[in-house]
RNA sequence: GGAGAGGUGGCAGAGUGGUCGAAUGCACUGGUCUUGAAAACCAGCAAGGGUUUGUAGCCCUUCGUGGGUUCGAAUCCCACCCUCUCCGCCA
């Protein structure tokens, strides 16, 4: 959420910013609702004070014995009065709330201009091509000739959409994920949190899922529902919720490594071979809590922490700045890795890392004590994902293939494998 | 699932209809004292919002959440949520 106070002192500015995405921002009817807003809701305020000082007066004079009679027949109305200008004023702050919680965030100034990925700019390459003397084939090729990949069962089980691995496969990106942790807690200084997969609704509220992707998520049953998180960043984010922290307790660092579950409503007939799009998939995630002053470089150290992973799995990838109609709703700046995938000749997303000035804590009320004011204000989130597990493990599968079929284990993960070097047909 | 107890400020803990945003203690911040520290003493110390040039002043809201009664609710009534103890069940 963007901040009240700076939509009504400078709507033309965020105005302009935010049509660079493509979004539309009606100032003039928001200035409409915000004049009604503050009449009344300086009348309700001055109503209020009103029945609060003549209930003090009666207090008073009762404890005087004195006769309150009078004083009872001059409030008589007040309360109608009052209710009727609260109701009012409810109306229109919650016209106001609708407006406001469907405004994607403000735009850093180096974000490029653009209207869709192909207008990203290409920050930076790393890592040599894999060249083959055959054709490599794509990670459903090779897991299906491996017989460890099985996509006939999970759809038996759960429809589209979903995997099933078995043996040195599962096994692979149980690898994967244990590495990444391990890099990032014992080398970043992330602390590595379990959290809830299953989340009320408020906790998508703060990080800005909701209200207006709701479309997005599974949900379950009940009277108060539960969602399935779509990302750990989630629940780590919304550790910050409500809370001040102490300057010398940021940046904050946390990692996870959780299962992730989005309905893909919307991308039918895209990605739907292999499991690049799927509705499960794992991700270990890193989220970052800042002061304000320090998330431009905290933005760099994460993406840095992300890239360290591929760098260390051999798989060569670029850096991309993702262009203002290509950038997420809540993020002010987003650079994503793409990681080459020899199956499909093309480079494909395996990290987003997003910094989120207090877009996220504004709606979360998450606080750090600012020792210059000596007062709470908002801190700055980032996450970014450290990497997919999923898609690594597809980059892994494609990349350390050979002319027979198997899968070469990459150096750092061997130990996570109990030693096992490369992965061959089942028998 | 059954029985009981309870949810108040950073923490502990008073408060059962009226000047209560809330006693007191601890913690914290500043000061006095001291060579320094401790102790003692003095003072300060919740958050959100509105108005406003204002981190000045004034005002509003908040005692688990939502409703209700009342001129007035932390306090009374109703519903819900959560925590703890015991029993049952259970990975």
């Amino acid at each position: 959420m963007i901040d009240p106070k700076q939509l009504r002192q400078s709507a033309a500015e965020i105005r302009e910013n935010l049509a660079r995405r493509g979004f539309d921002f009606d100032t003039d009817a928001y200035a409409a609702l915000e004049e009604q807003r503050k009449a009344l809701q300086v009348e309700t305020e001055s109503l209020r004070n009103e029945r609060n000082s003549s209930a003090k007066q009666i207090g008073k004079a009762k404890a005087q014995g004195e006769d309150v009679v009078p004083l009872l027949e001059a409030v008589k109305d007040l309360g109608d009065r009052l209710d009727a200008s609260e109701s009012r004023l409810e109306a229109v702050q919650a016209e106001l709330r609708k407006i406001e919680l469907d405004l994607p965030n403000l735009m850093h100034d180096d974000v490029p201009d653009g209207k869709s990925e192909e207008d990203n700019r290409e920050l930076r390459r790393w890592g040599e091509l894999p060249e083959f003397n055959f054709e490599p084939v794509d990670h459903v090729d090779l897991g299906n000739n491996l017989g460890l990949l099985d996509f006939d069962a999970a759809r038996r089980i759960s429809g589209s959409r979903f995997t099933v691995m078995h043996g040195p496969l599962a096994q692979l990106q149980r690898a994967l994920i244990q590495f990444m942790l391990d890099v990032h807690t014992n080398e970043h200084g992330y602390q590595e949190v379990y959290v809830p997969y299953l989340v009320q609704e408020q906790a998508l509220f703060g990080t800005s899922q909701l209200p207006k992707f709701e479309e997005d998520l599974f949900k379950t049953d009940g009277d108060t529902p539960f969602y399935l998180i779509p990302t750990a960043e989630v629940p780590l984010t919304n550790l910050a919720r409500e809370q001040i922290f102490e300057a010398d307790s940021l940046p904050r660092r946390y990692v996870a490594h959780t299962p992730c579950f989005r309905s893909e409503a919307g991308s039918y007939g895209k990605d739907t071979r292999g499991m690049i799009r799927q509705h499960q998939f794992e991700k270990v995630e890193l989220v970052h809590m800042v002061a304000p002053a320090d998330a431009d470089d905290a933005l760099e150290l994460l993406t840095g922490h992300a890239e360290q992973i591929l760098q260390r799995l051999g798989l060569a990838y670029r850096v991309v700045a993702l262009c203002a109609g290509d950038l997420g709703f809540g993020s002010n700046r987003t650079y994503d890795l793409e990681v080459w995938l020899p199956g499909q000749k093309n480079y494909r997303e395996i990290s987003s890392c997003s910094s989120y000035t207090d877009f996220q804590s504004r709606r979360m009320q998450a606080r750090w004590r600012n020792p210059e004011t000596g007062r709470p204000e908002l801190l700055y989130t980032l996450n970014g994902s450290g990497v997919a597990a999923g898609r690594a493990l597809v980059a892994v599968m494609e990349n350390y293939q050979d002319k027979d079929g198997n899968v070469r284990i990459p150096e750092v993960l061997v130990p996570y494998m109990n030693g096992t070097e490369v992965i061959g047909k089942a028998r």
